[in-house]
DNA sequence: TTGTAGGCGTTATCAG
DNA sequence: CTGATAACGCCTACAA
């Protein structure tokens, strides 16, 4: 006896396979004695209903996707959790879907909509362009989340829950000039991408011009392009490269807290002390900078509430509340303990206050 | 035109639905024009096959499922990269599976083959025991990896790799212990806990009891249930309630690498020095020990190694090459940064050499 | 090489 | 309240 199915189990209760149905959905006409007799078979046959054969009849499957683009960005796990909580207060289904960083993330969407009858897709992180038509194709309603559009004509035409990239960069990168920093690396992203890492280095280019500083190309590094992304990894040898062409800085900015904990390692392993020598500071807010020695200086991006602001507005959607629309959330630079003022000249006035 | 079905290909392309369906799974019976004519349809309408129906009738889907239980465990993300390599190696897929906290892992498994077809199930992390008669019910092959298996003579009926954990919490015990200190603390899982949890505290015991170290209970610290598990927060608020209770210690010794890096904190937060005052040791070996400063001494599992082996023991067993068999691997210490020698009495040559 | 028909396990729509 | 029966979309004999 292989595997039960239906028939089976109502062979033996000897009833309808459709009571059996009835009973395994709990449908309201139903006697209460039959379908109790009947979870009785099922739990003592350990019958488990064939979810393909569910979801190929079904209309509605009260299920909502997340996809996930990167698996290790420890930014999305606290939003992860929200989702979870959030999609189940509402009685659906939730299936997280990982996303390779070399898969098309609308292929993947497609592909689970037929086969699971989603009726709502969060997109989280990811999203490196040329999608513009594609992204009309999906049939359900979706939300990026958390995710960098660069095309800002179109940007209105997609339901959206992030912070201002451009803005918070800026902010950051303001913070350190006014530390005294004039010469400020940045570790961000490889020069193709079109998402977020693309938004951060605008803010700082952005920061950089309205306080007069020239942009020097040889304190921007990018990522190799086949490299682990955003991670600690990426960030020492960035920092490595930095430190081994004897580039002159007196801070680091790296686009991510995983890749200035990287760059942190760097510079201790040189012999550096940071703050004193050189500060540092990241970007997402992530428990893992708070935690670090020395806390990392960062742009904590308010991921629960982003989270929850997600799925409201996915949940509008599916009830025809609203159209789309973007959410733009605060974040709040988070000084830790990585920082320290820099006297550029015997003039200034840093730390008088 | 909602959504294009194989039917929908065959007409438009004036073929019959087998035709199609040849085209889609590369059958060798099919002339090269007519399948590039299909191939080409299905492009221009964007249709996507589903896998509802797909799984629903297949008999082999070439699919192998990982089951993860805690997600945010930074252990098992290097395994899972090579999870993904090698089952795409041998030409077969991967379907990756979060499993929560409170969810049982086997009811997951039993669904999943159900829907998926699955030719094999690999177990990462979790078991928390009463599973004997349940395991027997999976009717595929499965190995248990990186799952602490408490009962002992049971164990030989289930493949699985894993360390011995006992002898390497032993192991980093000893060391400790070597390196002068007497009252470690240990900070580990709830009291429940049957699995890797329980066998790394009964290394710890054992080597203190080796030598004739007596056990204080206060020094035993287990995270609260509820409480995300192994986590940074749980071994910052054990260390907290630790020093808060003023119980004397000279090391900690965390179960984990993250519970590791929250004692540390908690550690600097109240003002002691690591390792001048305070001796820290983790266990697993995760990146983030090695980026920590000071470096988290620890024991490194061979996790690339294991996820590999993990994997050949699956397909042995898939190939009928093999019957189940256990892999035990060495864990190796890593010194790291947190450790200092300690003197127990001024007789004490630490630090002599 | 190609088309037709039956069935995978469920749910939904009808009659009773 | 319950039971037959027709789909759901695809694969696969088998027939042509």
């Amino acid at each position: 006896m292989a595997s039960m199915n239906i028939k089976d189990i109502a062979k033996i209760c000897g009833v309808g396979v459709s009571t059996v149905s009835r009973a395994l959905n709990n449908h309201p006409d139903i006697s209460p004695q039959t379908r109790e007799r009947i979870m009785q078979a099922m739990k003592e046959h350990n019958y488990v209903p064939n979810n393909s054969a569910r979801n190929l009849k079904r209309q509605d499957a009260r299920t909502i996707a997340v996809l996930v683009k990167g698996i290790n960005n420890p930014f999305f796990s606290s939003m992860i959790q929200v989702f979870e909580e959030e999609i189940q207060k509402k009685r659906y289904a939730l299936v997280l879907q990982h996303v390779d960083e070399w898969q098309d993330e609308i292929d993947v969407a497609m592909e689970l909509e037929k086969e699971k009858r989603l009726n709502g897709i969060v997109f989280l992180g990811g999203f490196f362009s040329h999608s513009e038509e594609r992204l009309q194709k999906i049939p359900v309603p979706f939300v990026l989340s958390t995710i960098g559009i660069l095309d800002q004509k179109h940007k209105s035409d997609y339901a959206s829950v992030c912070v201002d990239d451009v803005a918070e960069s800026y902010k950051m990168t303001d913070y350190l000039i006014q530390k005294g920093h004039q010469r400020i690396a940045i570790l961000c992203s490889s020069t193709d991408d079109a998402s977020i890492g693309a938004l951060r280095l605008e803010g700082y280019r952005m920061a950089l011009k309205e306080h007069g500083i020239p942009l020097r190309e040889e304190l921007v590094r990018h990522m190799h392009r086949d490299v682990d992304s955003y991670s600690m990894k990426t960030g020492y040898e960035q920092t490595r490269e930095l430190l081994k062409e004897g580039v002159e800085f007196t801070a680091i900015y790296a686009i991510s807290d995983s890749m200035a904990i990287g760059a942190c390692r760097a510079l201790i392993d040189a012999g550096k002390r940071v703050p004193e020598d050189i500060s540092l500071a990241g970007f997402d807010g992530t428990e893992m900078a708070a935690y670090y020695h020395p806390a990392i200086c960062t742009v904590r991006q308010p991921a629960e509430e982003m989270a929850r602001a997600t799925i409201k507005m996915l949940f509008d959607m599916l009830k025809k509340k609203s159209r789309v629309q973007q959410r733009i959330f605060e974040g709040t630079l988070v000084e830790g303990e990585s920082v320290a003022d820099n006297e550029p000249n015997p003039v200034s006035h840093a730390g008088m206050r």
